[in-house]
DNA sequence: AAGCACAGCAACCGCGAATGG
DNA sequence: GCCATTCGCGGTTGCTGTGCT
């Protein structure tokens, strides 16, 4: 693949926005739109290249996006995205509107990293995903972790349905469409996944993953020889599918309003 | 007041995925 | 199916403001 030569070596600008060059990008997008990022600067008169406008316009010139500081609720909203979905930033800014990932991303690093940090009652566990696909198979393996009955069910019947049902490829998508005059019907829930809607079993997993999954750190629910160190990513479902998943939670209800 | 350290955040970079010819 | 192009994501950098000594 040929890689498109950098901004300096074509004589572009680099560093901060000025006001002039915001105002430029606007009054273009919110004229033409932004089909095309990379035809966009020249277009425009922007001595920038077109991955530049587009940080600028996602990250900070949107008309729907909500500035200043995260609310209490947004942080929790992230915190608990973050163990469910991981670095997936741009899946976690889906779920909370006016948001970027770039801002999620720094708020996460300068200020939740910390309080989880210093507060880990709330860390990790897995939810769903691959993560919690590994995680039930090695509940399985340690039979002194034992879970109520009812719980093993669901369990079973969970893994049973991650392995059972191939994954479709996930879509792609993109926070910014949501604002892009040529793409109207970009939403990324457009697509059906499968009928599970009514699957009350399915729904029956979330009660459970979110409330009452054993804390890795919480020693009280935890044997002391499950060495979670010890876990090995068992690759049920793909990196790639994770948004799948977060999609069909959303779709079927099953993600837990956080 | 000056110097330093640290935090916060905007922006950049590189990579992989998606798309179209 | 192959290749070039474009896009989007996540990690990282570096600038700026603020607090401390």
């Amino acid at each position: 693949m040929v890689r498109a030569p950098c901004c300096e070596k074509m004589g572009l600008k680099k560093g901060p926005w000025t006001p002039e060059e915001d105002q430029v990008l606007i009054a273009y997008i919110q004229r033409y739109g932004h089909g095309n990022w990379r035809a966009l600067p020249k277009q425009a008169g922007l001595l920038r290249c077109g991955k530049s406008c587009r940080l600028r316009w996602t990250n900070y010139l949107r008309p729907d996006i909500k500035r200043g500081n995260f609310t209490r609720e947004e942080e929790e909203t992230i915190i608990k995205l973050h163990e469910l979905l991981g670095n997936r930033w741009s899946a976690i800014a889906a779920r909370l509107p006016g948001r970027t990932d770039n801002e999620i991303k720094n708020v996460w690093h300068t200020h939740l990293k910390k309080r989880l940090h210093q507060n880990p009652t709330t860390a990790s566990r897995p939810a769903v995903g691959p993560d919690c696909a590994a995680y039930l198979q090695q509940t399985h393996r340690h039979p002194h972790l034992e879970l109520p009955a009812k719980q093993q069910q669901q369990q079973q019947q969970l893994e049973k349905f991650l392995l059972e049902n191939p994954l479709s490829p996930p879509q792609r998508q993109s926070s910014s469409d949501l604002s892009s005059p040529s793409s109207p019907s970009s939403s990324p829930s457009n697509h059906t996944i499968f009928s599970i809607k009514d699957d009350e079993s399915l729904k029956e997993f979330n009660g459970y993953y979110w409330s009452d999954a054993p804390s890795m750190e919480d020693p009280s629910t935890c044997q002391e020889d499950f060495n979670y160190s010890q876990r090995q990513p068992i690759q049920l479902v793909d990196n790639e599918s994770m948004d799948f998943w977060l999609n069909l939670l959303v779709e079927t209800d099953t993600l837990p309003d956080i």
